[in-house]
RNA sequence: GCACCCAUAGCUCAGCUGGAUAGAGUGUCGCCCUCCGAAGGCGAAGGUCGUAGGUUCGAAUCCUACUGGGUGCGCCA
């Protein structure tokens, strides 16, 4: 299924005969031996370090092993040739075969091929989005969304148990001030003239939600003590909030497995309950923190505090968990949060933060470390900031307090999956840059366009081909006579086509969803050159008039291009294109 | 002051968990676009991979120290 393990499968076999041959010393550690592409194809279709790596230990010059590794290799029949080059590589020309097989692979398996097994089922929980439920999305939100949906996404591809989580904030005193702007909604929803102070969200969308309370309540609070009415609205106002939330997730294609409710927390135990199974570790203890040097506050005092030993695994200071009126500080729920996810099983653990949490990165892997004993790995995946631009300039919205750029603001100007896939354009840890008009260009500088416009290419060309005539469904294409795909423009495509199982591979290893957009622009790119090629070669048209056999393996290669596309986008959530307009 | 992230072509960025002569888009320059599947195509120039050390067969990649930018830093979540 994957070219590159089944060649590094050979080449550990032929040590392996090396090795019973005398020709190389027992007891050795291939783990090292790696087969990947060159970096520039003149080398090849492969290359092995196996030489380089083994000389030391083997205590034999690289280009010693190189060559009687060179001789083994050469005897398979995949192998078309096999060359040491430079300090000891070994560079491998797989047979034009092997290219054609790739082909069939890809439509045998359609969108499987790529899949792996790699997880081996292993359950990681990934929670992401997490925005507190005061408000509708942002643009910020929308990055970790989007990225916390591709990273899942591409762990279940490639073999792991994936549940998508989102932590709601439900119990600090933000849901206060949520609860009381509503309330003033709700007496302007019955009539009253009301005033934003600070400390309260002034923002439209909470005026229906007023509306709903007055038609709810009729004026049965109005002129009534917080005591009254504070700790219902609270309730009604979370509730209303994460309906919003929830729609603006729906509008970007992303669907929770689980909402989990920091307010469910309390009341349970469960926070006293991981606190005091961090006390039996003796990670809880009363202490004087140290003022933060260089920016101490005005106000600062020596303060004895309840603190978490969090530098015992890894933190810089000791973190309090306890405010000193008895109340816990944010950092516990969080830490009970945690210690659920801990205790409902999961073997790994990826939190997926704005990049203004970068500061709670160490404490929370700290928690986990300690929670867990070590075994269960957090990782914590921070998006970077997203800088709006609308052709070419800096974009805001009106200053006017409680606007901001929403989810909805860029999903409804340019769609979700243009929004999907170019929030997926770069790395995580880099700041993204949007432009609402080059995001919908038509061009090659536009990835989203790029990549799209080869799937419908290839959706076009097979349309065409059914009208004049010829079977285009997967199963004939599967059953072509590949071996006519021989010219190295094809092949190339095919090779690339072959890249796609490991990609997937080693963009879940490092958790990088970005990868998979990077290889699909690359693929869209090799495809789009090889049909440019047939503006001047006619022979490399994918549909020839009169010649049903060569036309069909040359729609098997175009297909096979369309179907890793289209697994490729499925990864990143995004629908592909079946014609551009 | 401390911690984390970042620094690669004029610009925007990749670089596959240490591999060969560091890649792409864009921009610049040259050629092609009467017919053909040109929302273009082909080619060229363009780099001390922030600086200085270190680790080793081998470093953009790992370590250390600097420089420059971003983010955060005790009863806000």
């Amino acid at each position: 299924m994957n070219l590159f393990s089944d060649i590094r499968s050979l080449v550990i076999q032929s040590l392996d005969a090396m090795v019973a041959e005398s020709a190389l010393p027992e007891g050795l550690s291939f783990d090292n031996v790696a087969v990947e592409p060159p970096r520039d194809a003149a080398h090849g279709d492969m290359a092995t370090n196996a030489a380089m790596v083994l000389a030391k230990p083997a205590r034999l010059k690289p280009r010693d092993i190189a060559e009687a590794l060179a001789v083994k290799l050469a005897a398979d029949p995949r192998i078309d040739s096999a060359e040491v080059a430079g300090p000891g590589f070994l560079n491998l020309r797989l047979t034009p075969s092997v290219w054609q097989g790739v082909v069939g692979q890809v439509l045998q398996l359609g969108p499987d091929f790529g899949r792996s097994e790699m997880g081996q089922g292993v359950r990681v929980n990934v929670e992401y989005v997490s925005a507190n439920p005061t408000g509708p999305l942002h643009v910020g939100h929308t990055r970790g969304a989007v990225f916390g949906d591709a990273l899942a996404s591409l762990l279940d591809y490639s073999g792991h148990d994936v549940t998508r989580e989102y932590y709601i904030n439900d119990g600090g005193a933000q849901v206060d001030v949520l609860a009381r702007s509503v309330y003033l909604r709700y007496l302007e929803a019955l009539g009253q003239d009301v005033a934003f102070e600070d400390g309260t969200y002034p923002g439209d969308y909470l005026i229906p939600v007023g509306q709903a309370l007055a038609e709810q309540k009729g004026d049965a609070w109005v002129g009534q003590p917080e005591s009254v009415w504070l700790e219902e609205l609270r309730d009604f106002a979370t509730d209303a909030m994460m309906d919003l939330i929830r729609a603006d997730l729906a509008a970007l294609g992303v669907e929770m497995d689980v909402f989990f409710s920091e307010k469910s927390l309390y009341g349970t135990g469960l926070i006293e309950k991981a606190i005091e199974e961090l006390r039996a570790k003796g990670l809880i203890y009363r202490g004087v923190l140290e003022p933060p040097k260089g920016k101490t506050p005005e106000d600062w005092e020596p303060r004895e505090q309840t603190l978490f030993r969090s530098t015992a695994h890894g933190d810089d200071v000791d973190r309090p968990i306890m405010k000193s009126d008895g109340g816990w500080t944010y950092f516990a729920p969080d830490i009970a949060y945690h210690y659920d996810k801990v205790s409902r099983g999961f073997d790994a653990l990826i939190d997926v933060f704005g990049a203004d949490h970068g500061g709670y990165v160490k404490r929370m892997k700290a928690a986990v470390s300690a929670l867990s004993g070590g075994k269960v790995p957090l990782d914590i995946k921070l998006t970077q900031l997203v800088r709006l631009f609308k052709n070419g300039e800096p974009f805001k919205m009106s200053k006017r307090a409680g606007t901001f750029v929403t989810l909805r603001d860029v999903v409804d100007q340019v769609g979700p999956d243009v929004t999907r896939f170019v929030m997926l354009t770069r790395k995580n840890d880099a700041p993204l840059d949007f432009d609402f008009d080059k995001v919908l260009e038509q061009s090659r500088e536009n990835p989203v366009f790029y990549v799209q416009y080869a799937h419908a290419r290839v959706m076009s060309v097979l349309r065409r081909a059914a009208e004049a005539g010829f079977a285009t469904d997967d199963a004939v294409l599967g059953a072509a006579d590949l071996s006519k795909l021989d010219h190295r423009a094809e092949l190339a495509v095919a090779r690339k086509l072959s890249e796609w199982p490991r990609l997937v591979e080693t963009a879940a290893r490092a958790n990088e969803p970005h990868r998979v957009a990077f290889y699909l622009y690359e693929l869209a790119g090799d495809f789009h050159a090889l049909w440019n090629r047939g503006n001047d070669t006619p022979g490399l048209r994918f549909v020839q008039d009169g010649d049903e056999a060569t036309s069909r393996a040359k729609m098997a290669l175009a297909r096979a291009v369309s179907v890793v596309i289209s697994a490729g986008l499925g990864i990143l959530g995004v629908t592909p294109a079946q014609e551009m307009r």
